[in-house]
RNA sequence: GGAGACUUGUCCGAGUGGUUGAAGGAGCAAGCCUGGAAAGUUUGUAUACGCGCAAGUGUAUCGAGGGUUCGAAUCCCUCAGUCUCCGCCA
């Protein structure tokens, strides 16, 4: 969420970087610096009754105490009317910041200035490509198919006992899950993140705290009994955990990774997009999270973006690195730069990665702010990457390495799996 | 799931209707003291919003939300959490 306070100083500013993310309403900026003027103006009012029916409570107790009861009634019912006069006002109050609010929200981060201009995927500008894309022989399958061939994910299974999108892992293809993830997790450690491991059902607050709730709530899995949500990300409670937390400077970096299963709904998906592990409803994922101090923290999301890169290089997947266009980047984003290996049965690039700086953004919802020295608070900027999301991965491994004898598997896996071939 | 006790500032802890944003202590910061440190001593030490160039000042906040009252950390209700006992159980 951007701060009024950002909108009046810099509106110009402000209004080119919406218009760079192809944002349309623009004139909500000036309704949300009219209605925070109005707000100013009817908080002033109502602090100024209660300043007043303060002083005559006061007045009343020594009144009280001296045992004039009469002249205690005669302000009591001059308070009376105070009373009244201040809960109106509060409520006034009330709506008005719900409705500045409600502007507020409706507006997206702004780009950072070396975002591309663009409105769609294909202005997403290439900044790095690894690899040469495999050539496979002749009758070399797409995931899906190696999948039933080598019996190590079953959908089918998976619809029988959830529905679709809920595939179930077997044999190999279980242990080249959990072989992933420890991988994952150990190369995060090396790099300085701390594990941990969150609940996987958060209450509405954290949705609210990293912005899934309000707009983006059908995309999660809802438990109506209990009113928990299912994450559709580590990032939600891994950063939630520092939500209405004040950071000391020397507290930066803040590095946490999690491994969590993940869950959307992806209502609306269909077609071939969504055929075999591309886009599922549960997936395995290890999400690295990082809190850092304003001026850093475009540093940290090039550091984060070479250290995901380096682990795609480890298993030797050809892959790209993309930065984002304007219109293409997330609500929450200033800089997203996205991860793509190249899938090389089904000729696709698929996203694997997606690590960005939020700057401010989050933040100011979650009231995540460091204190330098004896100084006011201030907000701090929060990133986070995928490192990375497991399913695409595996489509990957599966297509690109395939054989007419069996699946290989990448060296840097071989000490996790316990085996180097699927076959 | 049932019964009871509890939830106060960075921490410990006092406070059962009247000027309490909150005693006292610890911690932390600064000053004095010291050759330096410890001890001692003085001062300061929450957050948000508003007004003010600033010093400062108004309002709100004692788990959360609501209520009673002229006035609530203190009384009542709802919810959440913690602890103890019982029940159940990986």
């Amino acid at each position: 969420m951007l701060l009024v306070q950002n909108l009046r100083e810099d509106k110009e500013a402000v209004l080119a970087g919406l218009s760079k993310k192809k944002f349309k309403l623009l004139h909500l900026v000036d309704e949300a610096i009219n209605k925070d003027d109005i707000r100013k103006k009817e908080q002033n009012q109502l602090d100024e009754l209660l300043s007043q029916s303060k002083k005559l409570s006061e007045q009343i107790g020594m009144l009280m105490k001296a045992g004039k009861i009469e002249d205690a009634q005669k302000l009591k019912n001059e308070n009376a009317i105070l009373k009244e006069e201040s809960k109106t006002q509060q409520e006034r109050l009330e709506s008005i910041e719900k409705e500045l609010y409600e502007i507020l929200v409706q507006l997206p981060n702004l780009p950072h200035s070396s975002v591309p201009e663009g409105s769609t995927p294909n202005d997403n500008e290439v900044v790095y490509m690894h690899g040469s894309t495999p050539e496979l022989y002749i009758g070399a399958l797409p995931h899906w198919e190696l999948c039933s061939k080598y019996d190590i994910i079953d959908f089918e299974l998976g619809v029988k006992l959830t529905g679709a999108g809920f595939p179930v892992y077997k044999g190999k293809g279980a242990k080249l899950q959990r072989a992933l993830i420890n991988f994952f997790l150990d190369s995060a450690h090396n790099e300085g993140y701390h594990e941990v491991q969150p609940p996987i059902l958060v209450n509405a607050d954290s949705g609210y705290g990293t912005g899934q709730l309000p707009d983006k709530e059908g995309q999660m899995y809802f438990i109506t009994q209990d009113e928990f949500y299912l994450i559709p990300t580590a990032e939600v409670p891994v950063t939630n955990i520092y939500r209405n937390v004040i950071l000391k400077a020397e507290d930066f970096p803040v590095k946490n990774t999690a491994y969590t299963p993940c869950f959307r709904r992806e209502a609306g998906s269909y077609g071939k997009d969504v055929r075999g592990l591309n886009r599922l409803h549960q997936f395995d994922k290890v999400e690295i999270v990082q809190i850092q101090h304003p001026e850093k923290s475009y540093e940290t999301l090039e550091e984060m973006r070479t250290y995901v890169a380096g682990i795609l290089m480890k298993l030797n997947l050809p892959f790209r690195t993309l930065k984002l266009c304007g219109g293409d980047m997330s609500f929450a984003s200033a800089l997203t730069y996205d991860m793509e290996v190249f899938s090389a049965a089904q000729k696709k690039w698929l996203e694997v990665s997606s690590v960005s700086n939020f700057e401010s953004f989050q933040a100011n919802r979650l009231k995540l702010r460091y204190r330098e020295g004896t100084n006011k608070p201030i907000l701090a900027h929060t990133l986070n990457g995928s490192a990375l999301a497991l399913p695409r991965i595996v489509a990957a491994i599966l297509e690109n390495n395939q054989t007419p004898d069996g699946i290989k598997i990448p060296e840097v896996l071989v000490p996790y799996t316990g085996f180097d071939w699927i076959n």
